[in-house]
DNA sequence: GGCGTCTTTGACGGAACTCTGACGCCTCCG
DNA sequence: CGGAGGCGTCAGAGTTCCGTCAAAGACGCC
C-alpha cells in the first residue's frame, strides 16, 4: 500500500486530504510541523510527501531541503502563495510539484499518482532481484530468504539491513550509511546496533557464523556483502 | 547537454520557448504536430518534453500514450484549458506535470528542471570509478582492491592514503597534503607516519616492495602514485 | 491485561588497528 | 672519509573497534 506523509497545519485541510486519500486505499500519516514532518518521515518512509508551505515553526523549504538531504521521495507541495519566486524556489529545492491553494481534489490526487508512478522501480530493470550464494537465497522483491529449502524468518531490522547490503552486493557500505539508511538519518554512531543485527544475520544465513563468508567486516570502516 | 522536446502548434509560444531554453544551453528541437512529435522523439530521445494538448492533426493525450508506450521521458503539459478533467485526464495518461497558460516562464522552466532532475539516475549508484595498474586494480566507490584475482584487505588509514594517491595519479602530492588530507589539518610534520603506510601499502600491493614502481618516493618532498 | 516478539542497551573478552621508538641503509655534502 | 638528514623496516604498547551474550524495555496481538 502506498503511503502518504501530509504536513499541514490547518486542520481541515489535513482532514480533508486525509478521509479522500484514506477513501482511495492509501495509508496516511499527518504532521502539522516541521519538526514532526521530518522525524515522522524518517520513522515511516513515505512513498510520497504532500507539504504545505506555511508552518508554524519552520520555513517549509527548509523542511524540503531538510528531506532531500537523505532521501529522493517525491514531494508536492500546497501554497497558499501565488508568486512566481516562491514555486521556484520550493521546486528547485527539491520539491516534484507545485499546487496553489485552493486546489481541486481531483487534480490533486492526479498529480500525486503521477508522483508515485514516476518513483516507481522500471519493471524489468532492476530484475536481479533475486541474489543467490551457495548457501542460501535472497528474493528482494518477495522479501524471502531462502536457505536450504527452507525459508528464514526475519525480523524487519534484520531484512531492512540485509537489503542494504544486498543492493550493494560487493561494495563496502559505511556503518553511517547503513544506520542512517536502516534506523534514520538521525542516527550514525550507534554501531552496536550493526554489531547485535549483523550478527543475528550471520547466525541465521552463515555456515559458519564465526568465521562468516558472506557478511564481511571492514574495521573501522564498515560491512560488505558478498556472493 | 539535456535535450528538450518542445511540442506546440502556435509559433509565437514554441519560439519563446526555444529561446529561453537555448539561453540557458538546453538543446532544443521543436515538433508543431503530434505525428512530428512522436517521430522527433523516436529519432533523438530526448531527456524531456514540453507538450501543448492543443495539437491540429491529434489529441494531446494521445501523444502521452504515444509516448508511454515506449519511453519514461519526463512530459510537461501544457495546456489553456483549465479544467480539472482534462488535468487528471493527461497526468493519469502518463504526463508528468501540467502547466495553464499563460504560463510564467520561470515557472515552466523551475518545473523543467524538477523534471529533469528526478530522472537523473541516483549518483554513485552503478559508476565505479576504477584504476587500473598491471598488477592490481583498485575500486574507489566500492572501496576494493584487487591483486593477482584475490581481494586486498586494507585498514582505514591504508586506504585512506591510497584514495588521496589515486585521485591525483602522475602527480607529486606533498607530506604535508598527505598528512593533512589523512590525519587532519592538525598534522603536517609526522612523517613517520607517511613512512610507516607507506610500507603498509607497498608491501601489501607491490611486487618487489623494496623497489616500487608505483608508490614512488620523492626524496624531501612527498610521493607520487603511477600507474 | 498477559504474552510473545522485536528492539535497545550494557558489559566483557578478544581482535584489529594506530602509534611509537629503535635501528640500519642510503644519499648528499663538507 | 665521516657525519647528517631522510627514508624503510620491524616489533611492541596502547587504544579503538568488534563479536557475543544476556537482560531490560517497547510494541503489537490475542
Amino acid at each position: 500500500m502506498t503511503r502518504v506523509l501530509v504536513i499541514d497545519d490547518e486542520p481541515q485541510i489535513v482532514r480533508a486530504l486525509v478521509i479522500n486519500l484514506k477513501a482511495r486505499h492509501y495509508e496516511v500519516d499527518a504532521a502539522h510541523d516541521g519538526a514532526g514532518a521530518l522525524q515522522l518521515a524518517a520513522a515511516r518512509h513515505p512513498d510520497v510527501v504532500v507539504l504545505d508551505l506555511g508552518l508554524p515553526d519552520m520555513d517549509g523549504v527548509e523542511v524540503i531541503r531538510g528531506l532531500r538531504g537523505w532521501t529522493r521521495v517525491p514531494i508536492l507541495v500546497l501554497s497558499a502563495r501565488h508568486s512566481s519566486d516562491e514555486k521556484v524556489e520550493a521546486l528547485d529545492a527539491g520539491a516534484d510539484d507545485y499546487v496553489t491553494k485552493p486546489f481541486g481534489m481531483d487534480e490533486l490526487l492526479a498529480r500525486l499518482r503521477a508522483a508515485v508512478r514516476r518513483a516507481e522501480p522500471v519493471p524489468g530493470d532492476g530484475d536481479d532481484v533475486i541474489v543467490e550464494t551457495e548457501r542460501f537465497t535472497v528474493d528482494l522483491a518477495a522479501k524471502k530468504v531462502n536457505r536450504d529449502g527452507r525459508d528464514v524468518r526475519l525480523t524487519p531490522t534484520e531484512w531492512h539491513l540485509l537489503e542494504v547490503l544486498v543492493r550493494n552486493t560487493g561494495r563496502l557500505v559505511s556503518q553511517k550509511q547503513l544506520l542512517q539508511e536502516v534506523w534514520g538519518p538521525s542516527y550514525g554512531t550507534e554501531t552496536n546496533y550493526l554489531r547485535v543485527y549483523m550478527a543475528q544475520l550471520r547466525r541465521k544465513l552463515e555456515a559458519d557464523p564465526a568465521h562468516p563468508r558472506h557478511f564481511i567486516t571492514e574495521p573501522g570502516m564498515g560491512y560488505r556483502f558478498e556472493k
